[in-house]
Parts: C-alpha cells; sequence; structure tokens
DNA sequence: AACATTGCGA
C-alpha cells in the first residue's frame, strides 16, 4: 500500500486494504494509520478518512496524534471547517499535543474564508496553550491578510516579529509583494523587495514571476525589451513562466516578432517550452494573422495540445472566417482524447451566434453534458438578446424549465448585460425587459 | 503546515 501510494496510485493502494480484509488479514494499527492517510491527504476523501479513524478505535487500536492531524488537515483542505474544530477538540479532550502542524490547516482555513478575526483569534488561542506561531504559522496569516487587503496589519505584523519570536523570511516577503501587486500597489512592492533584499533574502522565482507581471502593465514593456537580461545580470533566477509572461506582454502590444525573439531566445537556454508557451505562441500568431505558421506550430513534434490550445484555435479561425479548415483540429482532439471544457462550447456559442447561426447553437447547447449548462445558455440568452430576439431567448428558457432545469443566475445577469448594451434608444426593449425578468422571477 | 505567476469566452 506505501509503495503504491508512493508511486501516485493512491486508489489501487485503498483497494489493496480491502483486499486484505478478504484474503482474512488483520489490519494493524499502522495498516489503518496508511489507509487514513490515503484517503484524508491523497484522496481528498475527509469522511472516509474519519469513518477509518472509528474504526479503528471500535476494534481497540487507539488513533495516533499524527492520525487525528491528518483528519484535522482533510475537513480543512475540503472547507468542512466545523468537522475540522471538531476534531481539534477531540485531540484537546485526549490530552493529544497541539503543534503548529495541527493548528497550521486551520489558520488556512480561517483565511481563506478572509475571516481574519477567526485567525486573529486562533493565533492567540496557541499563544495561550504554549503552541508558539512559528514562521509558518505567520506567512500563512500574513496571505490572509494580503488576500483582504489589510497591509497595514501585514506592516505591523512583521515589525512585531522580533517580540513575538519569529524572523520574516523569503516566503514572507515574497507573500507579501505578490499581495501588494494583485491590489495594484506595485510602487509598495518594489519599496518591500528592497526591504527583503537589504535582508539578504531573494525573491522566490515565483514571486519574481507575479512582480515582473504587473510591473509590466504599469511600465512600458517594450522600452524594457532586455528586462530578462537584467533580471539574469541581478542574479535573478528566470524560468519558463517568466518567458510566458514577457511573451504575453508583447502579444498583447502586437509586438509579433519581439514575441517571435523571445521564443527563439528561450529555445537557446536550458529552459523547456512547455503548452502554455505554445499557446501563448499559436494565439499571437493567430491574431497576427499567420494561421499558416500557427497550423505549423501546432504540429510541431514535442509540442501537446490541451483544451486551452483547441479553444483558442476555435476561436481565432471562427473570427477570421475560416472555421471549415478546423478539421486539423478535431481529428487531432479525437486522437489526444482532449475533453471539451465549459470555455470550448462558450465559444463555439459565441462563434455561432455572431455569424448568425442561431439555431445551430441553440441545438448544441440543448445536447451539452445533461443539456442546458448554465454558461452555455448564458452566451445564448445574450446574443439572442442582444440580437433582438427575445421571442427566441423566452423559448429556450421554456425548453429549459419544461426539461426540470432551473434557469441559472448568470443567465439573469446576461440578459440585463444584453440589454444594457443595447442602449437607451429602443425604449420599447423596456417592456420587453421586464416580461423577460417576470418570466425568470417566475411572476410572469 | 506556508507563498502560486503565464493561455481561452462575455
Amino acid at each position: 500500500m506505501s509503495a503504491l501510494s508512493k508511486a501516485g496510485r493512491p486508489a489501487d493502494a485503498a483497494a489493496l486494504f480491502d483486499d486484505m480484509l478478504a484474503y482474512g488479514v488483520a489490519p494493524d494499527r499502522a495498516a489503518f494509520s496508511l489507509l487514513l492517510h490515503i484517503y484524508s491527504s491523497h484522496l481528498g476523501l475527509p469522511s472516509a478518512a474519519h469513518s477509518v479513524l472509528l474504526w479503528m478505535s471500535r476494534l481497540g487500536l487507539p488513533p495516533s496524534p499524527i492520525d487525528y492531524a491528518d483528519l484535522v488537515f482533510s475537513f480543512c483542505r475540503a472547507g468542512r471547517l466545523p468537522d475540522a474544530l471538531q476534531v481539534l477538540d477531540e485531540m484537546r479532550a485526549l490530552g493529544y499535543p497541539l503543534t503548529t502542524h495541527v493548528y497550521a490547516p486551520v489558520l488556512q482555513a480561517h483565511c481563506a474564508n478572509g475571516d481574519m478575526r477567526s485567525a486573529d483569534a486562533l493565533i492567540a488561542s496557541m499563544r495561550l496553550s504554549g503552541c508558539h506561531p512559528d514562521v509558518v504559522i505567520h506567512n500563512i496569516y500574513v496571505h490572509g491578510l494580503c488576500k483582504v487587503g489589510d497591509f497595514r496589519a501585514v506592516e505591523r505584523a512583521i515589525e512585531e516579529s522580533g517580540r513575538n519570536g519569529w524572523v520574516p523570511d523569503a516566503v514572507t516577503y515574497s507573500t507579501y509583494i505578490a499581495g501588494l501587486c494583485r491590489c495594484g500597489h506595485v510602487e509598495d512592492a518594489f519599496q518591500q523587495l528592497e526591504v527583503m533584499v537589504a535582508k539578504g533574502l531573494q525573491l522566490t522565482v515565483v514571486g519574481l514571476n507575479i512582480l515582473l507581471d504587473h510591473a509590466a502593465q504599469e511600465l512600458d514593456m517594450s522600452v524594457g525589451n532586455e528586462v530578462l537580461e537584467r533580471c539574469e545580470e541581478l542574479g535573478f533566477e528566470v524560468d519558463v513562466v517568466t518567458y510566458n509572461t514577457a511573451m504575453d506582454h508583447f502579444g498583447k502590444e502586437m509586438q509579433w516578432l519581439r514575441v517571435l525573439k523571445l521564443f527563439a531566445d528561450l529555445l537557446k537556454k536550458p529552459i523547456t517550452p512547455d503548452t502554455h508557451t505554445y499557446n501563448i505562441l499559436i494565439s499571437g500568431l493567430c491574431r497576427a494573422g499567420k494561421f499558416k505558421l500557427a497550423k505549423f506550430v501546432f504540429s510541431c513534434k514535442g509540442f501537446v495540445a490541451d483544451t486551452v490550445t483547441c479553444n483558442i484555435l476555435i476561436h481565432e479561425f471562427y473570427g477570421a472566417g475560416k472555421e471549415d479548415e478546423l478539421g486539423f483540429l478535431f481529428s487531432d482532439i479525437n486522437a489526444a482524447k482532449i475533453v471539451p471544457d465549459t470555455i470550448t462550447y462558450n465559444t463555439l456559442v459565441d462563434c455561432l451566434c455572431r455569424s448568425g447561426r442561431r439555431s445551430q447553437a441553440a441545438n448544441l447547447v440543448r445536447h451539452i453534458d445533461e443539456g442546458y449548462p448554465a454558461e452555455p445558455v448564458a452566451h445564448l440568452t445574450y446574443w439572442l438578446v442582444r440580437s433582438g430576439h427575445v421571442r427566441e431567448a423566452l423559448r429556450l428558457f421554456d425548453d429549459i424549465v419544461a426539461k426540470g432545469v432551473a434557469l441559472d443566475g448568470r443567465v439573469f445577469a446576461n440578459v440585463i448585460k444584453a440589454f444594457c448594451r443595447k442602449g437607451p434608444v429602443e425604449c420599447a426593449d423596456m417592456t420587453q425587459l421586464c416580461s423577460v425578468l417576470d418570466r425568470m422571477l417566475g411572476i410572469g
């Protein structure tokens, strides 16, 4: 079981436990612990893990503190905070030690909920119970503060770190810098970069990529053509994402030659392009009108297309009126077993509607998945209303309701958006809008 | 136990 789970086959490992029972071999404490770990950490099934815990207790094999910690982690990751807190209480009742490892996922869950009051309370209770919050605990906390945009509190936490017995590390500052970027405070982010460098700390590669990404949006990237070389001069580690980010920005500015040059540079370095790289390249080539070259890249050896590649190509080829050339794509989709996602369907609906093929789009939406998934329906509705076919939209709603599918809020939002887009000129539409909204609210 | 950036649709 251990070997299978380490080889990335947790489901097979769990099945092996059943085999063991079937052959009459009685599991010992270690076997139960392993099964619990597989359910909680590898398969993300906290309820199953919990039943293993009850099962072994009943057999007189007391679960260890590590088993309980696994369970806490698993409930937190599944977003089941109340269950996690209950397990925590059981641990307290049993007199098991509550370590930072046990508290970390709970704190993480509070932060993910944006509930910083509970996060503060948890850290305070850790101190009271004699479990000193360490760097990792504070890094989780800082991430939570960044998420809610409370940068003053981040400053305060770092300032008080000495008194509270922890030392901010590269993760602390990388988290802080990424958070500042996400809120558009790129200037402040660079200031923190200086602070951390002065302390002898190096930004993580991911942190660097985030900073570059946001800096490129603010600064004039076209001047900073040699940004990547400058990075390497400064000793920053550059990876494939760094190149992808730069290529994407030049692509958005329609500087196709620069995109190609960066791609060529990348190939010369010991950096391997990934699917993102090729997708950025393909979308850039299409937008530059180089469809033949895009097709060539698609068929290159070593490039594995994914759903996004297909979404890009569908969008671009339809936009250029070249949809009959998409045959190469569909033969490849079947070969690679690429599964269309909701964006694929949304894109197809948009493309069909844009070229006036409303009934084809309606037919598609009717047959996706179980029928009438929310997002493609919302896209179809948007186009029907925008092109003045409100009656068709109403008929669509009837079909959906008749099939027993509920009208999603996203459909509702797109109806309003489409009417707004039409503008105040067509006053007659106002009564139409009201009748559609009444229908959706079930009062018309 | 922690930080997560790049590609598609409206």
